[in-house]
DNA sequence: ATTATATTTCAATAATCGTTGAAATATGAA
DNA sequence: TTCATATTTCAACGATTATTGAAATATAAT
């Protein structure tokens, strides 16, 4: 993932709607679920989410298709563990141990930086 | 983790320079990096720096401590993990494996959806 | 005490963002 | 065709954000 989508996709998700719909989304599924029924959940008027919808669609985080007059919104997960693979990466200089007890870091790519003594 | 925080923290992390900053000082490790060096790898002017240190720092990303004259910076792994989590938290309705090749994906905590067939 | 270094504070400006309301489009039902 | 449902488009407004330049603060060196 470069930087620019990086930034363009926790640009998508650091938003209080925004950050809703797509974690229902995260929750429904791969199959996700029709705008109607987002918008019922979180109280969004249907333009105000559609607006929502395309940002995160522009920033990879969602897919649509058609079904009838319905339009079925789904997050991407492949985009998802993009980023936070991107916010981890080659942390502390390659030797995820020395992060302390953090759960997800991942290593570097390829070359694994030298440790400093 | 709640909702606020995590907006926060995307907020904080959805910017060019604070997302430079940022993986920078991940992968500096948990010693940190004074600031100044910081905006001399990134080319950022000092003032600019310390606006985006303050939002990484109010989103709990990032800790300060002096050292003489310099001020040095570190990221906070444990916030960083929590984001991680928030995002993929009940994910599939709590059926990770339902999320196709996903690699990130975390189960609901305690209790657990109950996958409709 | 004076000077240099490292960083922060403050005010101003330009650009971007989220919500709203009204109207348009697309599909399906009668 | 006509009507109802589901969603999108567009323009406008107020609010937030990033960058800049100049000045201030804090520590260290002479």
């Amino acid at each position: 993932m470069k930087k620019d989508h990086a930034v363009a996709a926790l640009a998508a998700l650091a938003q209080d709607s925004r950050l809703d719909v797509f974690r229902l989304l995260v929750q429904a599924g791969p199959d996700g679920m029709p705008a109607g029924r987002v918008a019922e959940a979180l109280g969004l008027a249907p333009n105000t989410l559609t607006f929502h919808f395309d940002r995160l669609r522009d920033a990879g985080l969602v897919t649509v298709r058609r079904d009838g007059r319905s339009m079925i919104y789904a997050a991407r997960f492949a985009t998802m563990n993009e980023l936070l693979g991107f916010l981890t990466e080659n942390c502390c200089q390659g030797a995820p141990e020395a992060c302390g007890p953090a759960l997800v870091c991942k290593p570097a790519r390829g070359k694994r930086a030298k440790v400093s003594v």
